[in-house]
Formats: structure tokens, C-alpha cells, sequence
DNA sequence: GTCTATAATAGGATAGAC
DNA sequence: GTCTATCCTATTATAGAC
């Protein structure tokens, strides 16, 4: 269910990288205990310490190849090409594609931001983890600033806009019972996904680019 | 820096509370010990279950508390009347300023979201904050339904718009160093408090609102 | 690479003196 | 209302047999 590329190459490795991530999104880094990941790959708690050195290096590999996959994903839309705004409106996509097709991805991601304190970020995990982040980031930032500097989106701040996209994105799908609760149906069901795309793009068509295309798929 | 209203009654209980508070925004309720709660209160952990049963209470209380709060300031900017366009311009100030102000608030209502697993929802404090948030989403929901039956907002989806408030707001002061180093200051600075609910009511103005009025404050 | 056994500690919660 | 002492369980991590 999440295993990307590479299956067949270590894999007790990555079933419990599978389960822990699991885990880690429904009760988070102090809440997931490692003998509840063992029970689930169907080892010994020691097992594990042979594949990882310790609860926070798993967290941290854990997060890395989340990102190693939306970042892949990612730069693959941009490398399609087409003006800064059809170039915006895929990562729109891809985000979303990514964020309900793996429903551990959001939680595991926004969690990550409040955990900087049990985690030290000295770990090689983090720090590539940490490095694929800036890598999004600013090339989500260079993507609005050309728009906005060719006219094509309005002169908003750039940062803020980052952080609305995030929130409209990562927030509503990590947002779980909660969630559906306020949608009024579950916010992975593949027509309230839909939904999501188009309310996000039209508002963001309507909120942020000046030339009004009327195409917003 | 927490207190709102009642200070001198049961000045332990609200100094519990108001460290608690503190810590559970920063490390969460599984991360957070009692004795620490306990240390920074400078009780013995054994005093804290002279005033909460159990550690869930404890944390059930400190929601409920930031949940009434918010509930009561949103309620009076309700009342203070206007258009729907009006009142939810006055939300939007409401909120930021209140999760501004206090930069718990943010945390452990996006925390609150994820520890469903570990509270049972059978408490009474957790009743509670459930049935203060069933009312402000309620409340949101009208708002919003009557601005759109009202034709002073586009046709969208409520319960998607009130996802992407929420994200934009909560999500955002929610984001601690991570938010920081995307707006290039600190989200908390008073310059960048003020550019967010401007960007945000800009994006609301220019993506759900029709009627173009131009006074986007 | 997985196991059993064990260390060493920290967790929430209770009992009872003051 | 706060304290000390204690219980019991769960925690991360290590040692060493197989």
C-alpha cells in the first residue's frame, strides 16, 4: 500500500518502514510504542534495532521516503513544462493524488512539523528529510514568483501563499474524523477528492491569477 | 498569559491548566509527562490528581477551555451584525487575532484533531469541546449558506470552504519554525500576523465573493 | 536475521500521612 | 491541598544464544 519503487530489495526493511508509518500517522512519534510496531511486521522488538538503530532513526526513514516520493512526483510535474500556472495547477493535482491515495502521507507530514523537539535533526534521515523540504519549498516558491512576475498571478506574498496551499492540502487530508464530519462524507472517497481538486484550483483561479483563462478543468 | 476571564478562583487549577497548556502544544499528550506538568507547576505529580481524575481530563480541560474561549469571541462578532460577507471578514480577524495572541491555541486544536485515538470522547470536558465545535462549524455553515443564497458568494462547497479556512488559519500558526523559515519571519511578528489576514481576506474577496466591492480593508 | 532475556528507566495512578 | 512512598506497567535499548 505504500512500498514505491523498490519492493523486492529488503523487505522486512520496508514493511516495517509500511507499518511503522502506519502507526506513526494514527498516534504520532511519542504515542507509537516499538513493540506495537513489531507485533504488526510480526517480529520481535529486537528485530527491529537490526534494521534501525533507534526509535527516531525509524521516524526519520519513515518521513524521508514520504517525501523521497512527493518530491519525485513533484518535480516530475514540473519538468512537463506549459506557463507557471498550468505548471501550478499540476502540483495542485499531484498533491492531492499523492496526499488521498496515501492516507498516511498527511498525517505523517503535518505531525512532522510539531515533532522538531523530540527529534534532534541530526540524523542523516532528517537531515535529507530537512533538504527535500527546501527543495520543494523553493521551487514552489520560484514557480509563484515567476508567475507572479510575468503578470500571470497577482502580487501576493509568497510565503503566506505557500502556507495557504500547504494547509489547504496536507491540513484536509490529515484532518480525519474531523474532517468528514464538516464535509458531511469521507474526505478520501474518491468523489469528495475530486471535489477537493476543483474547489482548491477555482479558488485559487479566482483568489490568485489575474487572467481569467475559464479553464479550470 | 493564558487566563481569560476567572483568575483568582482555584488559582492552582488554572496554573495547571495554564502549564499544561504549554506543554501539551509543544510535545502533545502522549509526549507530555505529568511530572514535567508537574515540575513547571511546582507541585508533586501527585497533587495534579487532586484536581483532574487522569491525564486525559486534564488534557479534555485544556481544549475545552481554548475551545470556549474562541467560541465566545466568535459568537459576539457574530452578533455585532452585517452582511455574511460582513461577519465572515469579522471571523476571519477574530480567529487570527486569537491564535495570534496566544500561540498555544493553534497547536493544540490541530493536535486535538489526531489524539482522537487516545481520548475515549467519554469524558465530560470532551463532550463539551465536541459540542462547542459542532456549534462554530454549525454557525460557520449558516454563515456561509446564507452569503451564497444571498448570491454575495459564489455557489462552493461549505464544508470544502470551512476545510480551507481552517487550514489557512489554524494549520498556519499552527506551524512553528517550519511556517517561519516559508514567510522568511516569524508567523508570530506582529508585521506578519497583519499580512496574513490581509492575504488571507484578499483570497477570500477575489475567490468567493462575486459582488466586487473593492473595500478589502 | 531473529530470537529470549534482561537491563534501566519513565510512565500513569493510588494510599495514606500531614 | 500537598506531600512521600509505592505499585504496576510500558518504554527504549542491549547482550548473547541460535
Amino acid at each position: 500500500m505504500a512500498a514505491t519503487a523498490a519492493k523486492s530489495r529488503q523487505p522486512s526493511r520496508d514493511k516495517i518502514l509500511d507499518c511503522a508509518e502506519n502507526l506513526f500517522a494514527r498516534r504520532g512519534f511519542a504515542g507509537t510504542g516499538l513493540a506495537e510496531v513489531a507485533e504488526h511486521v510480526g517480529l520481535g522488538k529486537s528485530s527491529l534495532f537490526h534494521h534501525f538503530r533507534s526509535k527516531a532513526e525509524l521516524y526519520a526513514a519513515v518521513v524521508a521516503r514520504i517525501l523521497g516520493v512527493i518530491e519525485e512526483r513533484l518535480m516530475r510535474a514540473l519538468a512537463a513544462g506549459g506557463t507557471a500556472v498550468d505548471r501550478l495547477d499540476r502540483w495542485i493535482d499531484v498533491l492531492v493524488d499523492l496526499l488521498a491515495a496515501h492516507r498516511t502521507y498527511a498525517r505523517i507530514l503535518l505531525r512532522s512539523l510539531f515533532e522538531d523537539d523530540e527529534l534532534t535533526g541530526e540524523l542523516p534521515e532528517e537531515r535529507e528529510a530537512n533538504e527535500i523540504i527546501r527543495r520543494i519549498v523553493a521551487a514552489g516558491a520560484a514557480l509563484l514568483k515567476e508567475g507572479i512576475d510575468s503578470g500571470a498571478i497577482r502580487p501576493v506574498s509568497v510565503g503566506h501563499t505557500i502556507q495557504t496551499l500547504i494547509g489547504a492540502t496536507v491540513y484536509h487530508f490529515a484532518s480525519g474524523d474531523f474532517g468528514d464530519e464538516i464535509i458531511g462524507r469521507p474526505v478520501f472517497s474518491a468523489s469528495e477528492v475530486r471535489r477537493r481538486r476543483d474547489e482548491l484550483k477555482a479558488l485559487i483561479h479566482r483568489g490568485l491569477v489575474t487572467s481569467q483563462t475559464g479553464e479550470t478543468r
